[in-house]
DNA sequence: TAATATTTACTACATCTGTAGTATTTAGTT
DNA sequence: AACTAAATACTACAGATGTAGTAAATATTA
């Protein structure tokens, strides 16, 4: 089972996570790179940021001659899953409707996102049918 | 405009704040008692909470006798909000689409669920047409 | 009024997070 | 081989959180 519930990261860290799911497998100076376009940060706070996660499971790394190679050890659906779990039950109390409420009233979702979300509610009831 | 922006309350913090926007008013130690049925803690630790939030402008209190009553200043839905928001820009990229997607996909909500959310989202079509 | 119980005030302390400095190792360059 | 640049290893430190102990104030009761 590759169940790691309850994965919960900081806003930091998921920046971090972003780049390697993104560019698959970096060293501590690529990371920095690619983060320096939204936040500049010393090379020692991105590689402590790094080793924490490591030192939770969530990456691994790989040396590579002098160099570190990190890579994610948990999927961005994974995290997404369990971030929206937890939020899910503590703060809407395991209602979904009450979230989708808010996310469709609360100015964050076009009317064409919301067009998408209903094409993907229906497929998937089609699905449920089938089955 | 109340618009305030940004909260992010902690589980314990949440666990606190639910029971005020349940009971509306509470001294300290009503709070450990609605608590208790969830995770009993001592007196002191529920206080320190609520202290915290007074702090941060998420509950006020009034005094009244020797005891202070407390009761939120941010209601349960502003808080929805900010948090769902948070985690729809760091961790959907702000792809909503995805996010209900995970919330249907993910054995979290239950066929009776979506049917409650595609009503809902063909009442705000609806709404958006007229308007 | 003295004793007891309740409540708040202050202190504590470990863990996590955000951020970074200093020291050391190592590789590439002259 | 000596020097420089890059990388990692420690250390640091302030703020937030989870949890609670001890002291002091206050109210209730015998």
């Amino acid at each position: 089972m590759n169940k790691k519930k309850n994965i919960k990261l900081s806003q930091s860290q998921l920046g971090v996570m972003k780049i390697l799911w993104q560019q698959g497998q970096c060293s501590v100076s690529q990371v920095r790179q690619h983060l320096n376009e939204l936040k500049p940060l010393a090379p020692t706070t991105v590689a402590t940021v790094l080793k924490r996660l490591e030192e939770k499971g969530i990456v691994g790394f790989e040396k590579q001659g002098r160099q570190y190679m990190y890579f994610a050890l948990v999927s961005e659906e994974q995290v997404q899953s369990s971030m929206l779990g937890n939020l899910l039950t503590h703060l809407f109390n395991g209602k979904a409707e009450t979230l989708v409420h808010h996310l469709v009233d609360q100015e964050q979702v076009s009317a064409e996102d919301i067009e998408k979300i209903k094409a993907l509610l229906d497929q998937n009831r089609r699905t449920d049918n089938e089955s």
